[in-house]
DNA sequence: ATAGTTGATGATCAGGCGATAAACAATCAT
DNA sequence: ATGATTGTTTATCGCCTGATCATCAACTAT
């Protein structure tokens, strides 16, 4: 009689809690979807967890399940409540302040990965990408903008006008563009990132103060707001 | 006997020159697979168009010849030559300059179709893109940057530092994000470019001429040629 | 040891994909 | 009108895709 073997010698690895597994699969589908797109296979995908196909839909009920669970780890595990509070502590001065959270924020969204699975759900058209796009006008832009206005003097009340939220932007693209250039592109750029920001601060802060500290008046059309 | 119908009464249409049709398909074709992404189906595509799927293969050797004359029409077409001589005509001032400049170059790339095909190239790692930014850097960043050398006074011998190319993307990146959070994803913003432009180039030129006024000597790390 | 539960697999299905070949329709030259 | 040529469709091939189900293996509790 033919005796039954263990189809693989597997590498003897501890079982894994089901929350554990399932987590470690959603950590590298989130890195094969990020290289493939999300129109990668999922043989492909199950050749790279090491098991087989039909073991994905034990722990996810379709592929579309799983991907939106990578969406939820890539967008809403890096954002860093502490970098709120790095930006308004007005015991530093803004330049460096500015400087230690682009350090930090783009130490965590400068990925290959990160980037990809971005741009790659933005194309798809989900609400995910408009959603992220106004909490970097909340958290980060909005808050810019007040510092800046403090800076130069300038009278703080009232919400950040269109205009000013979308010269912040200028900023913020500005520096996350270097950051597509080098990882999504793979284009030779500078590698001192430290500078580069440091740079973009430095035009940014002395042109924003000389430019809308004379904007008091109406310069060309005033900032309405947009709908 | 059963006479043979026409099989579909089609609308009266000029029979095309094969090179007209073949571009017309290429029209469509960068229309389709720019909503779709190049994963969109040459079903779905001949749907499109109004033919059946195989006439495509008539025309085009295979889905991925087709796709390249797509990256050809996209990339290829817009270039205008006129541009540069905008860039450096020094009767004008530069200020005017650049804002002539950028509102023709984003009247050009800022449509639904240029940017997303520009993405969906970009993460299929095509060499494309590194060509385009090394064309951007050749023919518009380090032509702006000695223009901005020039206006602020500075030395205009040597080619223009990787620092001071990396301050140009940063503009150029900015005014770039403009629109790809305009088209691509779809989001709120200030609608009137001119100004969103104007503001940019403002606080640029401002900033530039005053920073990079006392970085004469090296500021921070000298700014390296980059491999 | 044995029964029960969970983990993983092999085989397979229906549908969609890019591509091909042969048949038919429309146009043009003579 | 006739034949040649080009334009278009129908039918189909082999392959790959997401998903399902029955089966077997591994671990746990008794």
């Amino acid at each position: 009689m033919k005796k039954v073997l263990p189809r693989r010698a597997r590498a003897k690895q501890k079982r894994l809690s089901p929350e554990d597994r399932r987590r470690e699969f959603v950590a590298k589908a989130t890195e094969f979807f990020s290289e493939e797109g999300f129109d990668g296979g999922t043989r492909d995908l199950a050749r790279r967890l090491g098991v087989t196909q039909p073991l994905l839909y034990r722990y996810f009920p379709s592929k579309d399940d799983l991907i939106k669970e990578v969406y939820r780890t890539v967008y809403l595990e890096p954002f860093d409540a502490g970098w709120e509070k790095l930006l308004t502590d007005r015991s530093q001065p803004l330049r460096e302040r500015l400087q230690e959270f682009y350090q930090a924020y783009t130490d965590v969204i400068f990925t290959r990965k990160w980037l990809r699975i971005y741009f790659y759900a933005g194309l798809k058209g989900l609400d995910i990408n408009r959603w992220y796009i106004g909490v970097v006008e909340d958290k980060i832009l909005s808050r810019v903008v007040r510092e800046c206005r403090h800076e130069a003097g300038l009278p703080e009340q009232g919400e950040p006008t269109a205009a000013e939220i979308e010269m912040a932007w200028v900023l913020q693209s500005g520096i996350f563009y270097y950051g597509v250039r080098k990882y999504i592109f793979e284009s030779p750029v500078l590698e001192d990132k430290r500078q580069v920001i440091g740079d973009a601060l430095d035009v940014f802060l002395t042109g924003f103060a000389r430019v809308f500290a004379t904007a008091t008046g109406p310069r060309r059309a005033p900032a309405k707001a947009v709908g």
